[in-house]
DNA sequence: CCAAAAGTGTTATCGCTACACCCATGA
DNA sequence: TCATGGGTGTAGCGATAACACTTTTGG
């Protein structure tokens, strides 16, 4: 294991940077999509909204930085998280210069999560009213939004917005948050019923109806069976 | 500007980190996709074949640092390059902790092309026979790969690997030869027709067949135009 | 004149879209 | 009983897939 400052025979004239990770977190709730950001607790723009954020360490794997960032200000873990791409310009943080790697994750949003992250420093914001956020944090959210909105049509990652069980109503909501636009009841049904990739269940859900809906679970190894049948995966 | 080893007053506790950018280089000539390697320059592993890479300099963004080692490596500029992903392990690179940015490039492979490239300690190699790469280069050329398959499907990729003009059936095979299956000439040619992309010359190859081919030319703003309208680009 | 690749049209099928109707139940 | 959201069926249309025939020309 290569520690701080230590010196190696190979590469002698390359220099080192600073290295970071950036996560862009979604999370769904009352038929919108919400991105967690925080106050910043280091100069420089101390106290100015932020997405969180971590230099990476030196003995610690990039995804792992991201993961453990997530942790830190979330308290949460085996979350979805998957990497949206490299920030290298020279001059896009003046404290330093910082290479970022930036992440998205997808949050389960429950009446705890949305209290615990709550707590300090830390808010949910609709899209249509995200703060200015420092450096080129407004262009990260950006891509990763548009990451998602193509990546949940062909990838059902949607689920992870969703608690374990949800109702079909809820899930199309949830893909109306994501295409912007409305989707037809009856279509919806019909595609996500022939993928066979949701279990029944013997709940009903009545908080939105007086007949209640059905609510269903995600099962991972059917979806897995589906495309090895070569069949897509479309929403 | 930062300089070398110059301090600044922010971030004091953060360690930096070698930053690398490696790249990954496909070309496509006789109805198959190549990859273009190299033997590596300096220890550790030198002489065995290798993606070609350079570190990050201070002063220049992630990007232009791809942009510059392709250069640097074959005297081509203007190249269509994109971002693969972060290689970050800790462990990866057995000479120093560095993290890696990974690209891949597409390249029109002219006569002068293939000569020029393989003048020094370079060659390029059909999938079926690469060689041992080193480090996690391998696995980078297989996410490229898979990539520019799932890539070429909705975007005009393709057409940076043909020269300038080409014909009909030169592109369905360059298309075959993506996917790795054939394709239907009749429906192939109206689906490319139907987009409307492509000018029509007045020449013809014939070094393929006696009739000859017409040769076409893709015309990048007839397909911003067709994305305008909505209509996707699909092949 | 024939082999071999280029160029074009026709039909069947599948998936998506649009739309209409019944069900369950709380107020 | 009625308003509201849940659950299901069907007919039309457009895109794709499968397939057959004509054209050109060097040998």
């Amino acid at each position: 294991m290569l520690r701080r400052k230590e010196k190696t025979p190979f590469y002698p004239d390359a220099t080192p940077i600073l290295q970071a990770v950036d996560c862009i977190i979604f999370g769904f709730e009352r038929d919108e999509i919400k991105l967690l950001l925080f106050k910043r607790k280091i100069e420089p723009f101390k106290n100015e909204w932020s997405l969180i954020g971590s230099f990476v360490e030196p003995d610690e794997a990039v995804d792992d930085a991201a993961v453990r960032v997530l942790e830190e200000h979330t308290g949460l873990q085996n979350i979805f998280m998957e990497s949206l791409g490299c920030y290298g310009e020279v001059d896009r943080d003046p404290g330093a210069r910082v290479i970022s790697q930036a992440y998205f994750a997808l949050i389960r949003l429950g009446e705890e999560e949305t209290q615990t992250v709550e707590t300090l420093q830390a808010r949910w914001f609709d899209f249509d009213s995200i703060p200015p956020l420092i450096l080129d944090h407004n262009q990260m959210v950006e891509d990763a939004l548009e990451k998602v909105r193509r990546k949940a049509r062909y990838r059902p990652i949607g689920f992870e917005l969703l608690p374990e069980k949800f109702t079909i109503p809820q899930l199309q909501k949830l893909y109306e948050a994501i295409y912007q636009r409305e989707l037809d009841r009856r279509n919806f049904w019909k595609k996500i019923q022939s993928m066979n990739v949701l279990e029944k269940l013997d709940e009903k859900d009545k908080s939105t109806s007086k007949k209640g809906a059905y609510l269903y679970r995600f099962v991972q190894h059917r979806y897995e069976e589906m495309v090895e049948q070569g069949i897509d995966f479309v929403l």
